[in-house]
DNA sequence: TTGAAAGCGCTACCAG
DNA sequence: CTGGTAGCGCTTTCAA
């Protein structure tokens, strides 16, 4: 059987109270070290585990935090997850992993399931085809971060990272190799990540004078398909570009295949440049020159700003931190020779 | 303010037990029609969502069931999980999703600590260096299935696949190759997939005559780093293998910087043959030859299993279940050319 | 310093 | 068909 305070009180002939008062009272309580001491000796004695969803149910507080993000076994967030996930096992949090497959329905979904399970704080990659889960979340007091991607007009906690420069730079970077001509396929482009990326593309687009014809921006989602036919879009105008900058890790799979299956080579024929975290990308033929994203240091900063939240008597201000993103060269960029 | 069933029994002028048989009861509870609809309508109108923590208090049943892993950031794991996910959402589960890194002391806590939840069963790939954590399981009852990995001599719920067959097969497959001098780089050798793979491996080498020097076993970690001292320990023997068996995703890492660091060429001078399941194999240089699992039949056989022995009224005898791998030929095999 | 009582929100049982 | 009551295990307030 299952050991309650109940048992331990009447073994050691005192009320629950006295019992809880030793087991879970401030240190100020005042408790004689006889009962103190004999209650201890017998929880020990019983291996009293308290049962936590019933504190739960009588704080209203779990410990347990929730994160929502559109796939776990997207590499990208999977290492945001695992970085959330090692800090929260060390404050003592349980953690709830939850996947929207981008999908509202399922973000809301599982908003209002574990709002009802008095969850303590989310850390959301929200979908963003609607705010107004967010919103309703501000309006309950209940505290969460927003990671990866924010909302321009509502001012949140927030951990994102500076995908306009990083785009703007990977941009400069191929006409630094003498591109004018760069096709950018777009990930699902409501996100506030792809909008950023956007921006930063079309201002190295102005500013080196590079060709700004509208269609060499393309695609709208994230799965190798996607990529597949937005890089075959590309492919098919009638002065395709000579490089393309992919902004999804599965995306770039399937714009490698589309390249691949025109016997195009990369980055001989053509060069290409990826927003992508996976740890195998310099393993890859050719292996990727990419952007990438301190995941670590986003789940480490996301977790930190809620704990703050968590712990604090008083409603905090929200915070936005921006991380930096890296650059890494391989070798899929070269001069562009066919084409121009 | 969160509404009750008390706030609606209140504004209904019934009971809240009324309410609660009409919000929750069974089907079979005679509850006449206008109450029913009176109750209802009140609901609706205070947009009344149950307290679901205070339910599964009572209840003893949270609905809620936990996936111990080694590590969601590890592909292998990560779709295991995905396919875990997506069934317990359809099933109205919450997943706690929790990453023992390999560590027993891990496994023991959240373990533990989950128990003290009231998680309603558990779906583990086990640490390995102790049972004793999993025999607990079995004694109080606690539903689970083990996944991947299971105990030779323990009798319990199991999705396993066909590692020894799978391990046989792909030095099989070399040896046909011409390969005589086979390294097999184990993961962590406590684990019953590389025990048996081991198994596999050993065998073959038997029945194909194969170079049976115990030299050509190495290993005892999944890191790259495991897997790159392990690769130079092999190249370093005075007659080292011309082909290399990786036993794990991250592992294979580690061997192909090795060899890479030797000048060796994949598969010219060496041929590699990996237990992989990372979706970007194929783009790797060079693209390898890999055993694969079955990731998303796994995890949905798990959960089916485990969701018979949640909704069964007595306890249900455990099964095993093994999955069949699968064998992907791709361009990091060849003959042997020199050593030999 | 300790005991007694109340109650979190819900469900289940018994009585009428 | 409905109301009342009890209680899950815990914490907290008030009183003694």
């Amino acid at each position: 059987m299952v050991v309650t305070l109940k048992d331990i009180a009447i073994r050691a002939g005192v009320h629950v109270s006295t019992v809880s008062r030793v087991l879970r009272g401030k240190e100020t309580q005042q408790v004689s070290p006889q009962t103190r001491k004999l209650i201890l000796s017998i929880a020990e004695e019983l291996s009293y585990t308290p049962n936590l969803l019933a504190r739960a149910f009588r704080l209203k507080k779990t410990h347990t935090i929730a994160l929502l993000i559109p796939d776990i076994s997207n590499a990208f967030f999977a290492r945001i997850a695992r970085s959330i996930e090692i800090q929260s096992y060390n404050a003592g949090y349980t953690l709830v992993v939850c996947n929207t497959d981008e999908e509202q329905a399922k973000e809301n979904q599982y908003l209002n399931s574990l709002k009802s399970r008095s969850i303590d704080g989310f850390i959301i990659a929200p979908v963003q085809d609607s705010k107004q889960q967010i919103i309703d979340l501000i309006n309950n007091k209940i505290p969460f971060v927003l990671i990866d991607r924010r909302f321009d007009d509502l001012e949140t906690n927030a951990v994102i990272s500076d995908n306009e420069k990083a785009s703007f730079y990977a941009t400069e970077y191929l006409s630094r190799y003498q591109h004018k001509r760069i096709g950018f396929i777009c990930g699902r482009k409501r996100l506030y990540t792809i909008k950023k990326r956007l921006v930063g593309f079309q201002k190295a687009v102005k500013q080196f004078q590079l060709d700004d014809n509208p269609e060499m921006i393309v695609g709208d989602g994230f799965t190798i398909e996607d990529g597949f036919r937005a890089t075959q879009k590309l492919m098919a105008l009638e002065h395709p570009p000579t490089a393309i900058i992919s902004s999804g890790n599965v995306l770039t799979i399937g714009i490698m295949k589309a390249i691949h299956e025109r016997d195009l080579s990369i980055p001989r024929d053509i060069s290409l440049v990826g927003f992508t975290d996976s740890f195998c990308v310099p393993y890859w033929n050719p292996p990727l020159t990419t952007i990438s994203h301190p995941l670590h240091q986003m789940g480490h900063e996301a977790f930190e700003l809620l704990l703050k939240h968590l712990q604090a008597k008083e409603t905090l201000a929200p915070r936005q931190i921006t991380i930096k993103t890296k650059f890494h060269e391989r070798h899929s960029v070269d001069q562009p020779k066919i084409y121009n």
